[in-house]
Formats: C-alpha cells, sequence, structure tokens
DNA sequence: TCTGAATTTGGACTGATTCCAAAGTTGGTA
DNA sequence: TACCAACTTTGGAATCAGTCCAAATTCAGA
C-alpha cells in the first residue's frame, strides 16, 4: 500500500488526495470492487470526488500494472488490487463474489498445435460454483 | 442445426420464423458473434427482426443450454454456438477475434484447499495472444 | 508568488442491454 | 373454419456502464 503509493510517486505521478482515497480503496485480498462501488466507498472519506475521476484513476492505475481489470460477467468491470502475485478466479454464481485463488506454477501452457499460430502471451482462469454460503 | 432446431422443438419452443433465422446466423465453428452481430445478420434474412427478439432469443437459447455467453472483455457479449464440445478461448488482443480450442481432458481441477469451500461447477480459461494476422 | 501543466469536475453522450405495453401469431378446440 | 388463450414480436423508453469534454481547480517548480 505505501508501497504502491511510492511506486506511483516514483513514476511521476502527482499524489493526489482523489488518487490517495482511490488507491486506498482498493487495498486487501479478494477485492474486486466495480468502478461503482469504488466511487462510493472512495466518497465516504472525500465526499466530493467524481465518477470520472474514479474511472481516471482506475485506468491509470491499469495502465501502470498496479491494479487488473476483470470482467467475469457482461456487467460491471472490477478492478483487483492484487496484480502482483499470479493468480485465477473462483467466482460464486449465486452472489457474484470473487476469491483469488494461486496460479499453479504449471498453468498458462496451450500445446503449440492448439494455438491456432497464435502467439500466446497471458492466460485467465475462471473457476465457477456456489461459496459457502450459497450453497446452503 | 437441424438438430438444434429438432431439439428446440421438443423442448416445446414454438418455431417462428425469428427464432430460426437467429439460430441459422448461429451455426458453424468459431462463432462468436455480439447480438448487435446477430442482429445486422439476421435482419439480412428476415429484414423486419427486432434488436428485442434477437436478445430474447440469445436468451432463450442461453438458458437452454444450447449457446454459451461469453465475456472476454468489458464489451458486448458474444454468442457461442458450440455448446456441447468442451473448449476454451484464444483472443487475439489484437483484432479481439476469438478461435475456440479444445479443452484439455484434465482441466477443471481445483484442488480442494485453494478451494476455499466452494463447489466448484465450471471452469473456463481465456488465453491471450496475438492472432498471426497481428503479430506482423 | 506566479505560471504552465496536470488534474478534477459535472454533465452530456454513447453503447449495450433490459423492460414494457400494445400488436400480432399460433396451435388446439369447438 | 372460427375462436381463444397463450405465446411472441415489436419499437421505444428506460437503465446501466463507461467515455468524452470544456471549464474550473490545483499543483510543483522557478
Amino acid at each position: 500500500m505505501t508501497d504502491l503509493l511510492e511506486r506511483l510517486r516514483e513514476r511521476g505521478w502527482r499524489l493526489t488526495a482523489q488518487r490517495r482515497v482511490v488507491a486506498e480503496v482498493l487495498n486487501g485480498e479478494h477485492v474486486h470492487l466495480t468502478a461503482d462501488e469504488v466511487h462510493e466507498r472512495a466518497g465516504q472519506r472525500l465526499p466530493e470526488i467524481s465518477r470520472a475521476t474514479v474511472y481516471n484513476t482506475l485506468g491509470e492505475l491499469v495502465a501502470l500494472g498496479e491494479v487488473l481489470e476483470v470482467a467475469t460477467d457482461g456487467r460491471a468491470k472490477r478492478y483487483d488490487p492484487n496484480a502482483h502475485r499470479p493468480h485465477h478466479h473462483l467466482v460464486c454464481t449465486g452472489c457474484r463474489t470473487i476469491r483469488d485463488v494461486p496460479a499453479p506454477p504449471d498453468t498458462g501452457l496451450l500445446p503449440d498445435d492448439a494455438a491456432f499460430g497464435f502467439a500466446v502471451t497471458g492466460v485467465e482462469i475462471t473457476y465457477r460454483g456456489l461459496c459457502p454460503d450459497c450453497r446452503g
């Protein structure tokens, strides 16, 4: 967290109050908020922050590689601050909560003969199922 | 295709002209059209088909398990008629085209200790990379 | 303190999708 | 064959997510 802000400053970021609260809201494990949720939570600390600024800041964090965009359904994108540890996602089909699961060291490989000549650069795995609360 | 229409009729579907053209448009390998693309192509065969009907029909096909929804980015959902052969997706980060890749027989497993108590029911893998045309 | 560049803001705008009430069709029955 | 109730389709309004923009604000350095 502090290191995140530090890294950003080193990359020439002006560290404004708005950016700071957005970064703070995105702190933690298994955090996958929508832009609107980030806006709402940031607004609790800095009441007048605008939606546009939240979108701007999230976009910058993504461009800098500090936050990942996750699109697990056709709804709002979610923002995942766990950008420095390879992992995948476990999505509850009931309540839509998301958990990070560490990437097994051997995933990401696609046999050449199945790759259609693509130069594969990344892999995302989404596991779907019911979380303990939702399976009743 | 014919079998698809047959299956639908068996499930009590009224086979209207609109539903037929939507099903026809979604025929083939590596087909991943957006709802708007389906609407456009269906409109070439049945000029007055409405967007709402296309959305309705796609939704019904998905509910029946005959078509899969694919949300690989934050944009429009894509509809994949290859619902009966387990497969994953290879997405070009340049031109966004999508190819189906057969699911390796051993994927889909998540070690219990990583599953956070979820009852895992499915897995989707998205490989990203540049297609032959886009890697220059 | 001043100033130019970076940042924020609210609102308009776009794209994707859903919702809805009215109009049109359909298959089965009398 | 006519009729009806249920099923479908339709176009437009409404909603949700996200982008764009010009004006106002704020910042860091001289």
